[in-house]
This record gives C-alpha cells, structure tokens and sequence, in this order.
RNA sequence: GCCCGCUUGGUGGAAUGGUAGACACAACAGACUUAAAAUCUGUCGAUCGCAAGGUCGUGCCAGUUCGAGUCUGGCAGCGGGCACCA
C-alpha cells in the first residue's frame, strides 16, 4: 500500500481513459441539463482566477450527470479582441497567430485540469465558420428593422489618428501618445436593443433564479421612468423645444430651459456664434465615459435666446446650453426647475437665476428638496400632492395640446461598429449609386484578410490595398467594404446557442436549441451583470425576433461568482512582478534575481496587466489537478472573493493524502464485505457510523445543489475525521465503515474526480466512478433522540441542556427550570414569559 | 458623480432570527525520528480570575425582538459596473 497518492500517474491515467470512452459527450436524452460557464478571451495562460469558474461549474455538472441527468457541458473560445491587436503592435506577431496559440496552450491546461468537457463542440469565435452566422443573424436584425445606422461619438485620439476604446483612455489622455483625447462623431451601426426595453424589464420577474442584484442593476441600467413631453414655443421664432421632464409637477418652478451641445438646434445655432462653437468644442475635449461626463464640472452657455412657460403667456425662460445634458436621453432638452432638484440648483447658484420653491415637503427641509409634497406657488396645481400634482399637470397639457405623458429608458441603443481589425467583419457594401447594401447571404463569410500590418495608426482593414474594393450586388458598379467590425460582445450574445449544434450550416438548429435551451446552469464573474447578460438576453428575444426560435430568455439559473485575488508586487523601478518572482525574507519581500526590495501592493482581482497572477499550470504541476481543484472549492463560497495563498494549497494537498490513506489502509478487511447485504444487527457504534454517513450524505447534496461548496468540503472532512477514529471490531462494524468509506468515494468525485476514480479502482470497482448514481438518502436515518439545546434567562446564554427534540413544553419547562445554572438566576422571581422551542432553545424571561 | 455589493479571531471562512467562530490555514508546544520530511497529539477571540467561572466581542451609531452576525434606518471603509477591456 501506498501512503503518498500518485497523482502523477493517475490524473494522466483516467484523463486519458474519460476521452477515450468519451465519456463526457453529449447526448439529447431527457432529462437534460445544461451547465456552461462564461467562455474565457484566449488571453495566454490560464490563471487560477479563470480555473476558480470552471471548477465550479464541473462540480454541478458532474454532479448533475450522477444524478441521471443527460448533461451537456461545453467550452470554447471568446477569440476576438483588442488584447490580440496590441500584441501585434508590441511585439509583432499577427493576432490569429497570437490567439491561435494562446488557445492551444490553454486548451491543454484545461484537459490537464480534468473538466468534464464536450470537447467535440468546441467553438472559436474568430473562425468563419463561427462568425459567418453572426453575420447572417446580422443581416435578419437588418430586415427586421433591428440593426439601423445612426451618428455617434467615439474617443478620438488626434495624434494616433484612431479612436481609442475607453480603457485606452486615461485622465483624458490616449495611453501610447498622451495626447488629449476628443470626442468626435462617426456614423456607426446600432442594434435596437430600446426595441425590448420594456420586454427586458418584465421578463427580469421571471428569472426567479438570478441573484437580486443583478436584477436591480439591470433594472436601474434599463432605468425606466414615466413622466412628460412638453413643448416650449421659442420666443421670436417658429420653432418649440421638447423637453423630456419626470417632474411636470414642478413645471412652475421652471428657472431655465438646458439642451444638450450635441443637440442639432444647438449644432445649427452655433454656425452664426463663434463663442458657442468654442463651448461646444470644450465640452467634446473629453472622453465618452459616463464617469467622465458625471465629474465633469457643470457648465452653461447663455445662447440669449427664450422659450415661453408653457402655462404662463407672459413669463420667458432663458435657453443655456448645458454640458450635463445628454443628447442620449430623454429629448436632450430639459427644463431645470432649481428649487426641487441638486443640480438645476447649483446651476442656478452659479447663473444667478431664480429659485422660486413649488413642493412643500416637511417643515425643515431645505432646498432643494427633491421629495415629494403639496405644490404651492402652481397655480391650478396648488394644493395637490406630488402624485396627483403630475397627473393633472399632464391632462392640462394635453388639453392644449402642448405636451403628453411619455415612458422613457435610460437604456441606449447598442452601438457595434468598431473601427479595428481583429473582429467580425461586418457584411456591408457601401455603394455611391445604391447606398447601403447588404452583402448576399450566398457570398457570405465575408472573411478578414490574412495580410494586413499594424506599422500605422488607423485600422488596418481601412488601409488594405485591395480587400475593401468590390463590385456592388445591386448595380455592379465598383463600391467599398464596410471597414469596421463587430463589437465582441456579439459573440459572446449568441455562443450559448451555438454549442447546441456546433457544426450546423445555419447559426444553429432549432431543435436542438430548443431542447437544450435555456441554460439551466450559467457560471460567470459579476463583472459581467449588466452589459453582456442584457446583451445575451437582447439577443435571445432578438432572435425570437426573426423566428430562430421560441425562446424568450437563455439562462435559468444564474451564480456571478467572485474574483481570485493575489497582492501585487512592484520593483524599485515600478515595474510589475509575478509573484515566483518574488520571496519572503525575514518578514519583507525581496526580487528572487537580485534581493532588492519590493513595495507590495494591496490584494486585487487577478489580473495579467499586473502580474498578480498564479498559473494554473504550476499549481497543476506541483500538486496536481485535484489539489487545485479542492483549494478553489474549499475556503471561500463561490459568490465571494477569494484571497490566493500558497499556505492553503498545502493543507488540500495533505488532504488528498489523507483521503488516499483513510480508504486504502481498511482495503483488505473489507474486500468481501457485500454493501447490500446489510446485517441484521448492528451495534450501536455501527449505528452511529450509519446515521454520520446518511447525514452528511444529506447535507452534501443540499450543500452542492445550493452552490455552498466550502461547505460541502467541510462536511467532508468532518466526515473523513470521523471515519479516521473510528475503529471497527465486529462484523456490523466493518459492514457500516464499508459503506461510509463507499459513499465517501461517490461524493468526493464531483470535486476529486481523479482521485475517486483511483479509490473506486482499488475498492475493486470497473471503471468509471463518475457514471456511478448519487447514493440515496434514508430519512429513518436522519433521526436523532437527544439534541442538545441552548438555554438562557432574559435572552442570556446560561448553559446547554440535552433533551429529545420531541419533548413538549410543560416537560421541558419542569426539567429546564430545576439546572443549577438557572436556579439561582430565577429564585423566587416572577417567570413572566418561558420560551421554547422543540430542539433548539428555551429563554427563561424574568 | 450614479447604480450594485461586501465588512465575523493572526488568516480564509461557518452559523432556516435561537449555544458566534464549524471546517481549514498560520502560529506555538509536544510525540515519533540519528536528523529531516511525512504523520500524530494538544493550545489557539479579548479580558479578569489560583480555579470554578465572570465580563466584553461579528466595521460604527441607533432601532425592532424574549433573543440580532442575521431584520430596519443612518454613517464609514473597501470592491464591482458605468455602455469601445472582456
């Protein structure tokens, strides 16, 4: 017998055992589960951050095939990207070669982690064969009126001559050239995604399964509120403003009218007042980020013009152009009513325009008071409350015919052109004579030239010689290529219906997605709760849209599982420093190389701009698959963050071991013990044995089942610790340790599916364990006779008493009453109210 | 700035409103060993006490309750997202 587990020789034995007999395809038999964890962006190596979501995601999945479950678990690659352009640049490779190779060694390092991987479905979503069926579900969004053209700003960097994705913006600045980064306006491609505002809000009551959270934020994301458009005549002119207000209860209280600079009134006044034009520019010599338009310092320009009130004949309203105000909500006109909201009143301050208060909240409430009240200083609205006030508001304006209740989202139409190479080419003709015209489905892919270079700014595609010049369909006249690619999220929108079918000649087979679908398990970061899950679930509605299927939304259940954190390490030279870079000498870090000091920063998000990083590949190397495996499932649940130490690694190393001793040193006493041939009589130690087993049994399926796998890990080693001490002396002894030592092995193998395989083996076993059902719990097994409850007087913890759980409560109080720990505290005093509950606690209050 | 979270020993964490600290990691002490590794045993929130035992303790301040880590309100610190990183 072995005492030190091989986990050399066994992780590569019965990984290449599982993909011979292929155990882990797919196949459409009821019932079926679908368990996929978010797709990684072939970024290098796989990092311990990344092994933390498969590893959860193969717990159930492996869990769920043991329980009958027909599952399919697939993998594949978010292929497309910037980090593969700035790869090129830097270090001159082409980015399919880049991402290529980054697939290939991450591939292996997830077979060496033994996930129970399809792996015949692959996907890669920078093949044409993927993203030739984005570009077919493209042109039906076009039919469908769902994919339209529009205006719209990016991040211009002057001196690249490119636009600058926002993470490439910092402090205003572009990354490589410093120089300050304008907003500049493009004409792009957009999805109608505000199409489903409405239908992405409602539908959020059935995801019963999704955390709270990410529910609210995608509600306040959609940001749906109710209010009114009201029109404000110009002064001197033909024209009317719209404005877009929540508050028309408030319309007396109007101080000013603010419009946004990028609106086209502002755009076309601006051609005969220089001033404006230069106001206008300083409010474009910025980035595109909501952050940035947020901190930004609140500036007006008076355009001298007026608006008349539109209730009030004879009062005016000067006209500012305002930088808060933005063209993407609402009308891109406001009225700032000063008294009732924060920054219509330092505007106001700052302006020296009037503050006239028209909601009387509660007696001390300063300005400005954004609650609701009684209107006063309205007119016909005086004396009406908040909510009434806006109805009859609105029923005035639509009796003049100035205005009318309107529902608006904050939710903005998703812009996916792209202006860089490494993406989806979008299948566009731009033709002089016929305007835009769709590539025909039977020319498609439209695949990326191989031959482009990355020595000039600009996109590469926009600077081929040859690539963009084509015939139009229409009119065979010569016309251009569209230039700009998809976003990559739209990838990543529609992914999860491809592994259904991944190799279909369409996007994918209706039937096939309709059985799989939706996924009943999905498993990412919570970075991603707003933007690619509303993303995913616009596109599924989408789809549905243009009759791929019948589905309304792609995942049932929802777990947004927290980041793997490492400290951060810096040189004296400010560079980063993987952590095996670094050592521990005398309690202060030191460069391994040449043992200068290192400033060690705070834990963070692991991450390979900053090197803070473990390689999975190493922990692999050193401790096994398993070992890792159990680290990541062990200390933290898997919604939170969870702190990487090489400390903990050992202790799950020992652990393995301690699991391969525990099973292997009672092999021969009980090899010819049959499991189904329970003994008659069973002693009370074999009892005791039995109900351990069972219990735990039960709580580590509701444990696995309810993702509390820290849990489920340390209900097995209470379970191991048990088992250790226990040692059997009759027949009924050994028979019950049989079959704790059995059921150990089948519910360690969703976690430790190596070393169960090995175990199962050597408990005399044919392969394979992971095909082996989910034993079954005995509720008479369950049971317990004495229970040990707390007791406290007055709410104070006093002693623990053992009694039945079944023991009524006239009983109780008689035996509870009588302890010499609560004797004294009562004496002769008045019990005013005795407290109990069967099998948990009984509260004497005096 | 806006939206969403999180905060419990030296550390990660456990606890359907019912005995706070399960299970681990680290540390310390000991056993085995020529020695080391491995393994095993014990101690391990703070404080008072010779002890029995007492008092305090879940970021901070209030509240609800017989009883609050858990529920409610406010505050602070940290993290995630903010539409072109994925």
């Amino acid at each position: 017998m072995n005492t030190r587990y091989n986990f050399r020789e066994n992780e590569i034995k019965w990984q290449q055992a599982w993909s011979e007999a292929s155990v882990y395809k797919a196949e459409e038999n009821s019932p079926k589960y679908y368990v996929l964890e978010m797709f990684p962006y072939p970024s290098g190596r796989l990092h311990m951050g990344h092994v933390r979501n498969y590893i959860i995601g193969d717990v159930i999945a492996r869990y769920k095939r043991c329980c009958g479950y027909s599952v399919l678990h697939p993998m594949g690659w978010d292929a497309f990207g910037l980090p593969a352009e700035n790869a090129a640049i830097q270090h001159k490779v082409h980015p399919q070669t880049w991402t290529l190779e980054n697939v290939r060694l991450m591939k292996e390092e997830f077979e060496s982690l033994g996930i129970s991987y399809d792996w015949s479905r692959e996907i890669l979503s920078c093949s044409p064969d993927y993203y030739v069926h984005e570009q077919k579900i493209f042109l039906d969004f076009l039919k469908k009126g769902i994919a339209y053209r529009k205006e719209s700003f990016v991040n211009w960097d002057p001196v690249e001559g490119t636009v600058l994705a926002n993470e490439q913006v910092i402090d205003g600045k572009g990354w490589r050239s410093g120089a300050p980064i304008e907003r500049r306006k493009l004409s792009q491609w957009f999805l109608k995604i505000t199409d489903f505002a409405q239908e992405l809000l409602d539908d959020l009551a059935q995801l019963d399964h999704w955390p709270e959270q990410v529910k609210t934020m995608q509600v306040n994301w959609i940001g749906r509120s109710e209010g009114a458009r009201i029109q404000f005549p110009l002064l001197e002119r033909e024209e009317t403003l719209e404005v877009f207000t929540t508050r028309p209860d408030t319309i007396f209280g109007a101080a000013f009218i603010g419009i946004s600079p990028d609106h086209p009134f502002i755009e076309n006044l601006a051609k005969t007042i220089p001033a404006l034009q230069t106001f206008i520019a300083e409010c474009r010599a910025m980035g595109t980020s909501q952050k940035e338009l947020d901190t930004a310092e609140k500036k007006g320009f008076n355009t001298g013009l007026f608006v008349r009130h539109p209730f009030l004949k004879d009062v005016k309203l000067p006209i500012y152009v305002a930088n808060f105000v933005l063209m993407d909500y609402g009308t891109g006109i406001v009225f700032g009513c000063p008294a009732h909201d924060l920054r219509d009143y330092e505007f106001a301050l700052k302006y020296t325009l009037p503050v006239l208060p028209v909601v009387k909240g509660p007696s001390d409430s300063p300005l400005p008071y954004e609650g609701e009240g009684i209107l006063i200083n309205s007119h016909f609205l005086n004396g009406l409350e908040t909510q009434e006030a806006k109805k009859v508001a609105i029923e005035h304006l639509v009796k003049e015919k100035i205005g009318a209740s309107e529902v608006t989202y904050k939710l903005r139409d998703w812009g996916v052109s792209r202006q860089r190479y490494w993406g989806c080419p979008i299948p566009i003709i731009h033709c002089s004579h016929c305007g835009i015209v769709p590539v025909p489905e039977d020319q498609l892919p439209v695949v990326l030239p191989q031959d482009v270079v990355f020595d000039q700014p600009g996109n590469p595609l926009d600077l081929h010689p040859t690539w963009k010049i084509v015939d139009c369909p229409q009119c065979n006249k010569p016309a251009e290529r569209e230039t700009d690619t998809f976003d990559t999220f739209i990838e990543s929108s529609w992914y999860f219906a491809r592994f259904c079918s991944p190799h279909a000649l369409q996007p994918f087979e209706k039937d096939k997605a309709e059985f799989w679908m939706p996924v009943d398990q999905y498993i990412g970061g919570i970075e991603h709760a707003i933007l690619h899950l509303l993303y995913s679930r616009f596109f599924t509605k989408a789809l549905k849209a243009c009759g791929y299927w019948t589905l309304s939304e792609p995942f049932k259940n929802l777990l947004t599982q927290g980041m793997v954190c490492h400290e951060t390490y810096q040189d004296q030279t400010g560079s980063w420093l993987y952590p095996h870079e670094v050592e521990k000498q005398e309690g202060r870090f030191v460069k391994i190389s040449d043992n200068t000091p290192i400033t060690v920063g705070r834990s963070e998000k692991m991450s390979k701009s900053k090197f803070n990083v473990v390689p999975a590949a190493k922990i692999v190397e050193e401790y096994g698959a398993d070992t890792a495996r159990l680290f990541m499932l062990s200390d933290s649940p898997p919604e939170r963050d969870f702190e990487w130490t090489e400390a903990g690694i050992e202790g799950s190393w020992r652990y393995i071991n301690k699991l391969w001793r525990l099973v292997t040193s009672h092999l021969s006493e009980i090899k010819n013990i049959k499991r189904e041939e329970r003994p008659l009589q069973l002693t009370p130690n074999a009892i005791k044995i039995q109900k351990l087993t069972h219990k735990t049994l039960f709580h580590v399926t509701q444990d696995i089942e309810r993702f509390h796998y820290n849990r489920y890990i340390a209900r097995l080693r209470e379970f191991s610790n048990s088992l250790e001490e226990f040692s059997p002396s009759n027949p009924s002894e050994w028979w019950a340790l049989n079959e704790a030592l059995h059921t150990l092995v089948l519910i360690v193998s969703p976690a430790l599916p190596h070393l169960a395989e090995a175990l199962w083996a050597e408990l005399g076993h044919p392969p394979f364990i992971i095909n082996q059902p989910w034993p079954k719990t005995e509720a008479e097994y369950l049971t317990e006779d004495k229970v040990t409850i707390a007791i406290q007087v007055n709410g104070k913890m006093r002693g623990a008493f053992e009694i039945s759980p079944r023991l009524e409560e006239e009983e109780a109080r008689a035996l509870i009453l009588d302890l010499p720990f609560v004797k004294p505290h009562v004496q002769d005093k008045v019990i005013k109210k005795f407290i109990y509950i069967q099998g948990k606690i009984a509260n004497v209050v005096l």
